[in-house]
DNA sequence: GCCGAGGTTTTTTTT
DNA sequence: AAACCTCGGC
């Protein structure tokens, strides 16, 4: 979007501390013990490790060019100043690699090698993007706008916008979600008469994104690869899913980096388009990549490009997304001439915790072997506690928060990391009823909600006509009429022509395919997306939202709604109009919420963190909670059971990303006791709890000791915590009792249907149609014909519902 | 086409 | 236990 707009250089200013830190080793004043920051902190991790000081002064003796250079260790300034060729930074947890990537680029710009529209840095999340992009900017300014980085996805939809008609897509094309893609298989494979119950269609919808995540559409799919799901109908689905997607507009999230490849290997122009365009390119989380993305970065390096990519196999957490370790394994063999740079030294945790993390990991066979090490002086050791129940454990935790609280640590730095979403409700009532403040970090996000995607959905209508799955979605939302039996018309018609769905509904109106009713509402819908359309061009973004939700009834659904949730929908509707202020058009809108999924709900304050592990990955605190190391839970037995050592190694590498989190104190614990559905069940300790070392952890409740805090594990207890949270949410299901359909008067009439697609009959021809049964065509416009029925007087339907008699 | 009753599923991790 | 889905009666 922000392309540059001729060649020159964007100026840049110097980093902001280079002007403060002379390099002539002015003496840095009083060295920072403990986080005074001096000026070179600007571009250091957030704390200052401990080997700071040294590196300073090793710095100030022996002053180097670059002033962003002095507080990097050895390895770290050979990964930085190694710009040219293919490079891998094997970076170990904590040992400043997004530090590395961050000056690398600042660097590569600094001296001039590039200008800024000529790098591409690619991440893995949107958080590392983010992260990246700030700190690139606190080095190089507003330079930073220049550079194409952000995550493959985001970088692939970039791409693929401009280009997209060598796809069969157009350049407004619409992404769509996991739900979305599921949403539509269901209605490929009911077409297609596959038993939704035997074969589900996120079963499939995986399969097919494992398919994208190689590369390959549905020809490249090798012939052996249908498998078994739906007796080897697989492959078949995945060629039809494609198509409906194709003729919808749309693209799904492995879409967008396939659909690249595609244009890469079959247009040879554009890739050296592009190729000569990103001189430096920069990788982080290397070893997250799937096939799709490393063939992506291949096709973008070769001949000669300058690569440098970082990662660590021990923190290879996305295997079941398709991520291939194999990749940073076999990095010097595809890169050939590649040097390798070993980060070690670790900035951010004690030696206890060191210790305990790489103990742990040290168990899985398959990986590249780093051994990290750390100055810093000695901790607490790991605590490991065996609690009763879930609801002990969050107690105790909850306690245990409290005391550092009172000790004046900052609830910031405290995280509680879970292995699976649903063990954050636990805590979450814990801390209600003790009015202790919390933020779930990826937790139910603000996009996923009914409201938030319903108006999304109009909008996407709006921005893209041939969004028939956003159209489908709002159709009747509110309640206009417009049923199953209007939708299956539609759809009937949609599937047969190969249209789209409101192309299909257009058509429609125009007919006696739907009731009188019906066939109003239609009308009065589309004719008000036309003029919503229309005015999009000219308003402010949130103006228009606000006047579509008003005119579509959509905000008085909920005003009428007496469920207690409606307030708080109608809440986050106006929280969504405010956040489209941000916006100058829908397409990037519309872009952010589709791959950036995380709504601005940084909430500020003090808060304890609570989330995945897999969303703590780049992460840091002083204090972390590790709970529910059960057998079944974590590792968790799904995983197993699906792919067996290599997961379980996949499991341990989750929880060596959790101890390494950590900057002070670790606090593992286990609950002997927890409640699944409906019942409880009780676990084994994690086996991981068996593979830390002795040496440096602290057993603090022994098995079967009781819990020691004054509470009896009589179970009466327990059933009182669990009415003692009054906070706890009640959701009840209410349905709208919206009485009057919303059935606007309008003229169907009025909607201008061109078509230009002719049809097979000739007038006079015999025909049964479905609904009227027996008629003769008197008169054919397009693909509508008038039919004299035989029983059902004259008609105006589509030819696509009839048949030759 | 709407609504309630009754049955079924839910808990892996995310772009 | 609660949310979600399906089916049958109105």
């Amino acid at each position: 979007m922000s392309d540059p707009f001729d060649l020159d250089d964007i100026p840049f200013e110097a980093p902001a501390s280079a002007d403060s830190v002379p390099s002539t080793g002015d003496s840095v004043p009083s060295p920072p013990e403990n986080g005074i920051p001096s000026p070179a902190d600007d571009i250091a991790p957030s704390r200052p490790g401990p080997g700071g000081i040294a590196a300073r002064a090793r710095a100030a003796s022996s002053p180097v060019a670059a002033p962003y250079l002095e507080p990097l260790n050895e390895a770290q300034r050979e990964a930085v100043s190694a710009t040219e060729g293919s490079v891998l930074v094997l970076a170990g947890a904590g040992t400043g690699k997004t530090r590395v990537l961050v000056t690398r680029l600042a660097h590569i710009l600094n001296l001039g090698l590039a200008s800024p529209w000529e790098m591409l840095a690619v991440t893995f999340t949107n958080k590392a993007a983010r992260e990246m992009r700030e700190r690139v900017e606190e080095l190089v300014g507003p330079a930073v706008e220049g550079v194409w980085l952000g995550t493959f996805h985001s970088i692939g939809v970039r791409i693929l916008r401009r280009h997209a008609k060598l796809v069969g897509l157009s350049g407004n094309f619409t992404i769509i979600d996991t739900d979305d893609q599921i949403r539509v298989l269901k209605q490929v494979m009911a077409a297609a008469n596959i038993d939704e119950k035997r074969w589900p269609a996120r079963v499939l919808a995986s399969i097919i994104s494992r398919w994208k995540d190689r590369g390959w559409p549905p020809d490249k799919v090798p012939g052996d690869g249908a498998g078994e799901f739906a007796a080897g109908r697989a492959l078949e689905m995945y060629r039809e899913y494609q198509e409906r997607l194709r003729i919808q507009n749309a693209a799904d999230f492995g879409d967008l980096l396939m659909h690249c490849l595609t244009i890469f290997l079959k247009h040879k122009d554009i890739l050296n388009e592009y190729r000569e365009q990103f001189r430096y390119i920069l990788v982080d989380e290397y070893q997250d990549t799937n096939v799709s993305q490393y063939l992506w970065l291949r096709l973008l390096a070769q001949g000669g490009r300058n690569i440098c990519c970082v990662g660590d196999d021990d923190q290879s957490i996305y295997g079941w997304r398709g991520a291939e370790v194999e990749n940073i394994l076999k990095f010097d063999k595809d890169f050939p001439g590649a040097k390798v740079i070993r980060l070690e030294r670790n900035y951010r945790s004690t030696p206890q915790i060191l210790a305990v993390a790489s103990h742990l990991i040290a168990q899985n066979e398959d990986r590249l072997g780093k051994t990290l090490w750390t100055e810093a002086k000695e901790g607490d050791k790991v605590t490991v506690r065996h609690m009763w129940d879930g609801g002990e454990e969050a107690r105790v935790i909850a306690d245990h928060i409290e005391h550092t609280q009172r000790r004046g640590n900052s609830l910031n730095e405290v995280a509680i990391l879970v292995r699976a979403g649903f063990q954050t409700r636990e805590f979450e009532d814990r801390f209600l009823t003790i009015g202790m403040p919390y933020r779930v970090i990826g937790g139910m996000r603000f996009y996923e909600r009914r409201e938030i995607r319903d108006a999304i959905a109009y909008l996407k209508v709006i921005a893209q006509p041939d969004d028939g799955i956003a159209f489908e979605r709002i159709i009747n939302v509110p309640k206009r009429g417009l049923g199953e039996a209007s939708l299956q018309t539609i759809h009937t018609h949609a599937r047969a022509q190969r249209v789209s769905m409101v192309r299909a509904a257009q058509d429609l109106i125009a007919t006696d395919e739907l009731r009188g009713a019906a066939r109003r509402s239609l009308g009065n819908l589309l004719e008000s997306f036309a003029r919503w359309r229309e005015r999009s061009e000219q308003m402010a973004i949130p103006d228009l939202l606000e006047i579509v939700l008003d005119e579509s009834g959509y905000t008085e659904m909920w005003q009428r709604d007496k469920s207690i949730e409606a307030p708080g929908r109608l809440d986050n509707l106006r929280e969504l109009v405010r956040s489209l202020a941000d916006y100058d058009a829908l397409r990037p809108f519309l872009d952010h919420v589709s791959l950036v999924m995380d709504h601005d709900n940084r909430t500020e304050g003090e808060m304890v963190n609570i989330m995945t592990l897999h969303a703590a990955k780049g992460l840091e605190f002083d204090v972390v909670f590790l709970p529910g190391w059960e057998e079944s839970l974590f590792p968790n037995q799904r995983s197993l059971d699906e792919g067996g050592t290599s997961a379980l190694e996949e499991e341990r590498r989750l929880a060596h990303v959790g101890i390494t989190r950590a900057r002070k104190q670790v606090h593992i614990s286990f609950a002997a006791n927890r409640r699944t559905y409906a019942d409880w069940q009780n676990n084994l300790p994690s086996r991981f709890i068996d593979e830390l070392p002795p040496e440096h952890i602290e057993i603090v409740d022994e098995p079967g000791a009781g819990n020691g805090r004054g509470f009896s594990d009589t179970p009466a207890e327990f059933e009182q915590t669990s009415w003692e949270s009054p906070g706890r949410r009640r959701m009840r299901e209410n349905r709208a009792i919206n009485r009057d359909g919303q059935i606007i008067e309008a003229r169907a009439e009025s909607i201008d249907v061109s078509d230009e697609a002719g049809t097979n009959f000739n007038e006079g021809d015999r025909i049964f149609h479905m609904k009227f049964g027996y008629g003769r065509i008197e008169a054919i416009d397009g693909n509508r014909l008038e039919i004299e029925f035989d029983k059902a007087g004259s008609k105006k339907v589509i030819d696509s519902f009839v048949k030759p008699a």
